[in-house]
DNA sequence: GAGAAATGTGGAAACAGTTCCACATTTCTC
DNA sequence: GAGAAATGTGGAACTGTTTCCACATTTCTC
């Protein structure tokens, strides 16, 4: 493949002119300009980023890692991302952590080998030793110490779902979520955050005795005896919130198969939007997300950390998205 | 950061003794190895892949041009392509043309100018004269002259919806799909295989009254008043096959909205495999492509490039997925 | 029309590695 | 124990850019 040495050779200029005609930057004869055009389309000459980027010390790379990019969510999310950052010029590097916390290991090992620009980070483990916090690194949904945070209002979206439970006439209440640590655990996640809202809301208007019950990470894959066994010995909830839309999903599904009905008997409200080209029958209830305002907070940070402006912190607004579960 | 100079100077040895350290190859005395390391550990070095690709021309970056990660089906393979990219040690870079040509166009530049080492394309466009065929690209479901290919077996799909409607009993039989050029189109596209699979054999029983209706393309955002529109006429059909599970969702949700049951008074048969973890109610039946065996296809033929071995066109089995609908 | 400012150009260093080659030392083989 | 083979090591060229710097030429300004 042709290099700019062959181009500066062909139009018997200097390896400098052509790269300023390439880059547009500094002076350049208009004559001169015209003819190293003229040959780099001749020969079909392409720069080659990765000199540039080694020159540069950067090459518009960034890397997303997430658990899985089949969640629906997270693959919206995913498409956003990548419709922002190619509006500014960057490309996105994809790492499914598959939820394997070696697999993380491995790629965050691997961004640093690879110079990438920034790292969007989205996991349930806790790696924060292994985060290279000398470079741009945004995450979304786990806080960690020094790493700028995106986010939904969780707690905001908790207190939503009990508000509209309630609203509807529900009287004994469930939260179902992969929540392991409990309010003992050092750790908030943004999960936590969405059982506080709807525990909290619940509390404050005197209704102590919500459930709060564990689902399992990872809510995509679930069987329905996992759920059978989850629920089996509560038959007087009527208001249920659970941590997604995928875990409603199972969670209705259960409830249908038992014999009571969604919404009449039992109420459930999701976590994501209740987007789903595929469904039939009923359309989950749920706090939206929105993954175009997160991908578009997650893009601005970074953003910012190339203009080395200052960071923050960013929390998106959830919405109330009507189906016909609740 | 530190560079491989720095680690040479610290042990005492010269650049190329290093650099034969980190990559295990040639001749290194075991203490000289030894020392190397420890300077390695000391100073926490990482080697620069940026720097290592320039040399090597080779940066192990795999690209994927899609057109929407957000499709259900397009989503998994594109999860378990970087899987098998992993393994192999390739990093997927991902590119949603989001349709657009383009965009798409846009992409194929910039891959050319990263030099990415290999290009997975996937794309309804004709982007033919864009593609630099000098390099490693693999087409999935769409034939490029001169370029590998992977696809289900589109056509032996189409045959088995046939049979499986015949099986069942109905009499009317129709397509949906977004097969714009009809028969006298040059380009055989995969959704083609399946109308003709499903056509074809339908007509060799002597059945030659199979409606084909048109579906747009990027079959997962169409308005309910779409597909009422294209329905209204057949008021007789009693089995659809339907380009894919999206599509078949959406006419069902339409044939029920119009008071016919599903399946009692038409089945309806989709393609990909009927998964969905939010649906409630009916899971569609389906013709399934296995995202995993179309990944592992197109990785091994990316691993074949790099091999210098021969690569060939690959066609991947697809399976009956029964569900409610059928 | 002289001196200053603006414009135009190319050489060479720098980026961070790999690898060929030459040379030195050690180990083997008969 | 001599010659051959295997092992060990560093220098330097090379990958393809950008950019600083020095220098040349043109255009302004008074």
């Amino acid at each position: 493949m042709a290099n700019i040495k062959d181009v500066a050779l062909k139009a018997g200029v200097g390896i400098a002119t052509v790269s300023r005609v390439i880059n547009n930057s500094g002076y350049v004869k208009r004559e001169t300009r015209e003819k190293v055009e003229k040959v780099i389309k001749e020969i079909d000459y392409v720069p080659n980023e990765i000199a540039r980027s080694m020159t540069l010390q950067q090459n518009n790379i960034v890397a997303f890692i997430l658990p899985n990019s089949t969640h629906l969510f997270f693959g919206e999310l995913l498409y956003f991302v990548e419709a922002e950052l190619f509006e500014h010029g960057y490309k996105l590097m994809i790492c499914n952590s598959s939820e394997q916390i070696a697999k993380e290991i491995v790629y965050l090992e691997m961004l640093k080998n690879n110079r990438v620009d920034a790292v969007i980070l989205l996991t349930n483990n806790d790696v924060d030793s292994l985060i290279d916090k000398s470079r741009p690194v945004v995450s979304f949904d786990r806080r960690f110490e020094g790493v700028p945070f995106v986010a939904s209002d969780n707690y905001g979206g908790g207190e939503m779902a009990a508000k509209k439970l309630l609203e509807l006439g529900c009287k004994k209440f469930m939260f179902i979520g992969d929540d392991a640590q409990g309010d003992a655990s050092p750790v908030v996640t943004e999960v936590t955050n969405r059982r506080l809202g709807f525990n909290n809301y619940l509390n404050s208007i005197g209704i102590n005795d919500v459930i709060n019950i564990e689902y399992p990470l990872g809510d995509y894959i679930v069987s329905a005896e996992y759920v059978h066994g989850l629920l089996k010995n509560y038959s007087d909830i009527d208001g249920i919130f659970a941590i997604s839309d995928a875990a409603a999903a199972a969670v209705i599904r259960e409830i249908e198969h038992n014999g009571k009905r969604v919404p009449e008997d039992v109420k459930v409200i999701g976590f994501d939007g209740g987007r789903s080209f595929l469904n039939l029958g009923k359309k989950i209830t749920s706090i939206g997300q929105s993954p175009e305002l997160i991908a578009k907070a997650i893009c601005s940070i970074i953003v910012s950390y190339y203009n080395k402006e200052a960071v923050e912190d960013k929390i998106i607004p959830v919405f109330f998205e009507p189906g016909d579960t609740a």
